[in-house]
DNA sequence: AGCACGCCGACT
DNA sequence: GTCGGCGTGCTC
């Protein structure tokens, strides 16, 4: 045996478990963080290394020579290139933990994929000639399911919905069922170049906070402060000045934003302030140029990060600062996969790296604000409006009083529509949220009254004027609008017979953002509109420029779902209008409250920055709901205290951690057996880790993509009881192969 | 996750 | 008979 033979340890994705190599001596030994290809099996596979030759090594080697496993060698063209810095290995691990996932995932999730290889590839039906060929049912149901989306899909989402992708995909390819390309994600312009910001004076409020956060930086230890303050109150400048303070540490910063504030005007603000290079990490950024940031990063050529969610995991060499801007943003927790919150992530981050963590936001999510009354965070205050001192005015419609034949339109009351006049009148702007996309939320038989829904999905298909079809705004379906009702099979007449006299088959229930822009456009022809949900934005450059033609004074109302309570300064904006404020309220969620809080404040803010007297409109029929009256008051500390009780009486987070197991399955009695072999396990595991475990039940949206769902929710007194349970479940249940269990650590809805 | 091996049902 | 579905187990 060689005894100069280095050995490594490596994980490799999407595998459990750390796999040992002997590594050729005549080459420089790998380090901590690199990532390289190991022989595998018979494969070759990427690996990333988390220890180099340690007596670690020497431990398990003995182990592995007493199992008579012979180690295998990497090849002398190994490759290793640093993926993540060995001071991150920690932070990884934690995660691992309290996920209960494997490393190797956690460092698959965290680090881009590189410019080269590794590309997507795309299935595509082949001509329909070759359909007719003999398949297996499960291949059947392939080539149905992508005719079903327009004949084409990506490999790594059929590997979603189907079992045995590879192979199938392989055997249908041969026979010229399908065919397999390699995907390139579509370009995405570089940022354009504005012009740069003015240097702001700080309040005193400003170089308070600022004070206290340099504080901690200059002593490198970790402290966690909510910084809390209203739109436009300067929460920007003092990140700025703390990162600047932070850089003549000679440390480095760490600022996550929600994906939708990520704007070339953010970055360019940051850039003209701090003389330093900064590394933007966007999902959409083309992945050569993602690849390139990291490594930057990593060799330590720029000292910040820009990011969202996902830049929790930038690979920053001596992190002195972490800022979550808008720390309430739902947009931090990812909803799929493994389900992580940006926010709780940053913290730990901070902890480890023992620096402070800033949390940025005007309505800071109940947990946060929690901890900030409880002292876990230092709770620093900017009260005044940075631009004006005037408050606004907020007018509460009750649509209970009124009767709908005085309305003018559907959905905008007289009193609605008068103040959009005078405001247009003015000269000024409005913005009108109505918090959902579409024309009509869903369709119902007039013959059957029956409700089409999505055939893969137990939601109401939505109408969408724009293009002309029926959408799941859950999955993504869509089909032309139906002219015969799936359940009664009547078919629509209108314009067959006589298009004057006949009613069409289907009646347009709910609005959407469609039909409110189309009544604001019937009600007021002068005005220019403009209109901003997701149907809109494709990319985050639409979002800019349709904000950027309200700021150009080409739009005078923008009509648009909670898209619209996030933007920028617009000074000339002085009316909002809520059409329907309680939209959000009624789903069966403990946060609903909360979102619409945040959602109705964010909103109210964009109306009246500057000098400028500001207006909010809110139609409600829920007149005295808390959401509603504390907004129009101004007072999230009245609110959160309402709601903190109610949370405390209901046992649910900040006082309580919560778990939400989900299993589905494409059958639905598979779904729900082993949902009740789960619940078993789950309640017999309770007790011992002081856990209660609600359910199982059928999840409020019980199908999705196919797939039926049932849950089981998990309460306990702390992160690390939740944590132990979860892993005990983890290894005392094993599900069937065609059902899929999703442990949801702090679940941030329910549905 | 792949990719083997290995076992059962409906076609030449 | 055998092709091809999918269950089980291993990968340093």
């Amino acid at each position: 045996m060689n005894t100069t033979a280095i050995l490594i340890s490596v994980v490799i994705p999407p595998i459990d478990g750390e796999y040992l190599y002997s590594y050729p001596s005549q080459l420089p030994p790998p380090r901590i963080g690199d990532r390289l290809e190991v022989p595998f099996g018979r494969r070759s596979t990427a690996a990333y290394v988390l220890s180099v030759n340690s007596s670690r090594e020497e431990a398990a080697q003995s182990a592995m020579i007493a199992k008579k496993v012979v180690l295998k060698e990497i090849p002398s063209d190994a490759d290793p290139i640093a993926a993540f810095l060995p001071e991150q290995l920690e932070f990884f691990e934690w995660m691992a933990r309290y996920h209960a996932e494997p490393l190797s995932k956690i460092l698959d999730l965290a680090i881009p994929s590189f410019a080269e290889g590794r590309a997507e590839s795309i299935v595509e039906l082949a001509d329909s000639a070759n359909i007719g060929a003999k398949l297996g049912p499960s291949q059947a149901r392939l080539v149905a399911h992508l005719q079903s989306v327009g004949g084409a899909a990506l490999l790594s989402e059929l590997r979603h919905d189907f079992k045995n992708v590879g192979g199938m995909v392989k055997s249908l390819e041969e026979r010229g069922v399908l065919r397999r390309f390699a995907y390139r994600t579509p370009s995405n312009s570089d940022l354009q170049a504005s012009n740069t910001l003015r240097d702001a004076k700080l309040t005193e409020a400003q170089l308070g906070a600022t004070k206290a956060i340099v504080h901690s930086i200059q002593a490198g230890e970790f402290h966690s402060f909510l910084l809390y303050g209203v739109t436009g109150s300067g929460k920007t400048e003092v990140y700025i000045e703390a990162i600047h303070a932070a850089l003549q540490c000679g440390k480095s910063s760490l600022l996550i934003v929600p994906e939708i504030a990520l704007t070339p005007q953010l970055i360019q603000r940051f850039e003209a302030r701090l003389d330093t290079p900064i590394a933007v990490l966007h999902s959409s950024l083309k992945a050569k140029d993602r690849w390139a940031n990291w490594t930057r990063l990593l060799r330590g050529e720029c000292k910040i990060a820009i990011g969202a969610r996902s830049a929790i995991f930038a690979p920053v060499m001596n992190l002195g600062l972490v800022v979550v801007d808008e720390e309430h943003d739902s947009s931090f927790k990812q909803g799929e996969g493994i389900r992580y919150h940006g926010r709780d992530l940053a913290i730990v981050r901070a902890k480890l790296s023992r620096c402070p963590i800033v949390l940025g936001s005007a309505t800071p999510s109940l947990e946060t604000y929690h901890h900030a009354i409880n002292k876990k965070h230092t709770l620093l205050e900017l009260p005044a409006r940075f631009f004006t001192s005037k408050r606004l005015t907020y007018k509460i419609i009750d649509l209970n009083k009124i009767k709908p034949w005085t309305m003018p339109s559907k959905g905008i009351t007289r009193e609605f529509l008068q103040v959009l006049e005078q405001t247009l009148d003015r000269g000024d702007q409005a913005f009108v949220l109505y918090n959902r996309r579409g024309f009509a939320t869903y369709l119902q038989c007039s013959h059957c009254e029956y409700v089409l829904e999505c055939p893969h999905c137990s939601v109401t298909l939505t109408y969408h004027q724009r293009p002309n079809s029926l959408l799941c705004h859950f999955c993504g379906y869509s089909s032309a609008p139906l002219l015969v009702c799936p359940s009664c099979k009547k078919t629509d007449q209108l314009g067959a017979v006589d298009p004057g006299k006949l009613e069409p088959l289907f009646i347009n229930r709910g609005a959407g953002t469609e039909r409110v822009f189309e009544e604001l456009q019937t009600l007021l022809p002068k005005a220019r509109l403009g209109k901003l949900d997701r149907d809109a934005v494709q990319s985050l450059q639409d979002y800019t420029t349709i904000l950027g033609k309200v700021r150009s004074r080409e739009i005078d109302i923008l009509v648009g779902t909670q898209m619209i309570a996030k933007g920028h300064d617009l000074p000339d904006v002085t009316l909002v209008g809520i059409v329907d404020c309680d939209i959000g309220l009624h789903v069966p969620d403990f946060r609903a409250s909360e979102r619409v809080f945040q959602l109705l404040t964010q909103a109210s803010g964009r109306a009246g920055r500057r000098d400028k007297q500001g207006q909010v409109v809110l139609q409600t029929r829920l007149p005295d709901h808390p959401s509603l009256q504390m907004t129009a008051k101004e007072d999230f500390l009245q609110f959160a205290n309402v709601e903190l009780i109610a949370r405390r009486d209901m046992g649910y987070p900040p006082f309580k951690r919560l778990l939400r197991i989900i299993v589905s399955a494409e059958e639905k009695a598979d779904a729900r057996n082993n949902a009740a072999l789960l619940a078993q396990v789950a309640h017999g595991l309770a007790g011992r880790h002081s856990v209660t475990v609600l359910g199982p039940a059928p999840a409020p949206i019980e199908k999705v993509r196919r797939h039926w769902r049932y849950h089981l929710l998990c309460k306990g007194d702390s992160a690390p009881h939740l944590q132990a349970f979860m892993h005990s479940v983890r290894s005392s249940f094993s599900a069937g192969r065609n059902i899929r269990i999703t442990f949801d650590m702090d679940p941030q809805d329910m549905l």
